[in-house]
DNA sequence: GAATGAATTGCAACCGTTTGCAAGCTCGTT
DNA sequence: AACGAGCTTGCAAACGGTTGCAATTCATTC
């Protein structure tokens, strides 16, 4: 079969018996064209399928309606349900997204690399969903003119912007929870070290311990990573006297605490272990956890993010660059059945 | 702060020394450059922090090196790892992932819509994972020179390719591995009717019963949803003889029938009754669940499906464009623990 | 030392849009 | 009838690259 190459604004033209400008107004909301003119265009336009091209208008507008989103990690179920939110709430502005999984290592490229690969594509603004970015990349970005929103992370760099949620509170309801139900033994359950949501949220249920008197009973890391959680967990419950309440820095690694409690360990949930997660997942619902949880609001996150994000955009064309907004969104204690009580 | 605006090629030409195409030429692998030249370039170049503009080469060359993945239904584990695999393998050709969550409903905007939103941004092809598109879209692709693959789903449309596993072989399996357990009152959980996965494994599965004697038990619609695969199996296990086996269409709904069998109806699995998924997701694997499942080999079905598009982006800038090709990926059966014996 | 040919280079047109500017038009006003 | 205001319209120059073609360079060969 042949290749109908696609029509083009002056084939439109030519067709209605315009210039091309004339035709282009009639795609910009707002220009000025007589009704009878728009008329005609639109009528060519029909018949000839006629579909702007995106390319080619980027081009000259220097806006690609495109953001560019890096993630990784899509085994936390949180992930997929923050790009799914946010490839939708970003359609709605009309924009789209350009993925990019960092799954770290494999490729041998850095993030950073990757990040200057998605800048060529002159993406109007990017998100970084768990992922770090090195200050230098951070830099570059800003000097483009590109804003750049940090999901679900923050970090001490000029002029990014930064969407999470409030991690410390988040861990003194944790602790609150675990000590209300009468656990002296608390364990915590680390994600990845450096990562600022598992800095924050242990913050704020150490001293939420703290401030109760109680110390820390057990402390391993899990790195975010279900199998690694596991691990920990049999770490965190081979001594003689076990934790009666451990806290994971995320639904993710609670689950897992819950699988090799159950399974390998023999032990009951929440009447010989109680067990508080962080993000509240679908699966934290499933019927065979009732994972009693930290809420993070997805929903709204995804709405700040895209809030900042566009105001931004519209900003800096004015080349007003305003200070780097920093939102913070709250949290709340799920209860389930995974805490005694 | 100022916006600096990023370094052109006429930029870079200028301090070189040389002309606009020595520097468009220095950046085209294969192009004829002189030694001397391309160091002066590359040299100015590193100077000015040059970068190509993706998307003015996408003009004139007519190939964006942008692939238009659409997908829905990201609960299901399956489809984040895929989404994973994909952007991770089209990364290492060149290619960018532009992704379009078609949630069907919510926007108000078909998939037809959506669909030829993405083809402004003159992708260069297009992935639709578990995603039906109309076959008049379809002419509209494939008129466009753009190749289509279906995902996970096959579909009698002229021209499109697809790639999806062995889904009646699997459906067999399934059946043999229940029968061969000593299951005789056999039930179907079935996913959402008008899939091609689903009409294939059941299929498969009636087939392997039928040859072997046995009729299906009962069977109910779960619709690819956790919720309603609960829903479902509260209805084949109200009766008073309840069946004591059961294959759900995918992992999704397996997950669901042994959470409904074991907290809410206080079954077994497998010592009262067997269970059989499909997909193999992450969670399969799990301590709680364990489940004896269908393998779909996520990686194979990613590399055919990368290898048909490129392949077909190839042929078709020669105009030649091909049959469409049809590829089906081997199942396997993995043994865990939730089929007796 | 001139002819040959390959390798390198620059010119200029083009990809499909947008948009500032100036010209043309229509009308109401004086 | 002349004038100016306000719309509408087309011209042409961008936007940042690529590429066919012709011109240039330069080493080789006879």
């Amino acid at each position: 079969m042949s290749l109908i190459k696609p029509a083009t604004l002056s084939d439109v033209a030519l067709l209605a018996g315009v210039s091309e400008s004339a035709v282009s107004r009639t795609f910009t909301p707002g220009a000025s064209v007589a009704p009878a003119t728009r008329e005609r265009v639109v009528q060519a336009a029909a018949k000839l399928g006629y579909r702007p091209n995106a390319i080619a208008r980027t081009l000259t507008t220097r806006r690609s309606r495109i953001i560019g989103v890096v993630v990784s990690y899509l085994q936390n179920q949180f992930y997929p349900v923050v790009i799914e939110k946010l490839s939708q709430t970003l359609q709605r502005h009309g924009y789209h997204v350009l993925l990019f999984v960092s799954d770290g290592h494999e490729t041998g490229q850095t993030v950073d690399d990757q990040l200057m690969d998605v800048m060529q594509y002159q993406v109007d603004g990017l998100v970084l969903a768990s992922v770090t970015l090195s200050s230098a990349i951070a830099k570059g970005c800003r000097a483009a003119g590109v804003p750049v929103v940090l999901f679900n992370r923050t970090a001490p760099i000029e002029g990014v912007h930064s969407v999470a949620s409030d991690n410390h509170a988040g861990g003194c309801l944790a602790a609150q929870a675990l000590i209300q139900a009468g656990c002296r033994r608390i364990a915590y359950l680390a994600g990845l070290e450096d990562a600022s949501t598992q800095i924050e949220r242990e913050q704020g249920f150490q001293q939420a311990l703290h401030e109760a008197g109680i110390e820390v009973f057990a402390r391993a890391v899990g790195h975010y990573s279900y199998e690694r959680a596991c691990a920990a967990t049999r770490a965190l419950f081979s001594g003689t006297t076990i934790p009666d309440g451990i806290f994971a820095a995320n639904d993710h690694m609670a689950l897992a605490v819950m699988d090799t409690l159950r399974s390998e360990l023999g032990l009951k949930v929440p009447q010989n272990v109680s067990v508080v997660g962080f993000d509240n997942v679908l699966q934290s619902a499933w019927l065979a956890y009732g994972l009693t949880t930290i809420e993070q609001d997805a929903q709204a996150m995804v709405t700040s993010t895209v809030e900042v994000l566009l105001q931004a955009i519209e900003s800096d064309s004015r080349s007003a660059s305003l200070e780097a907004r920093k939102v913070i969104t709250p949290v709340r204690l799920i209860r389930r059945s995974t805490v005694a009580g």
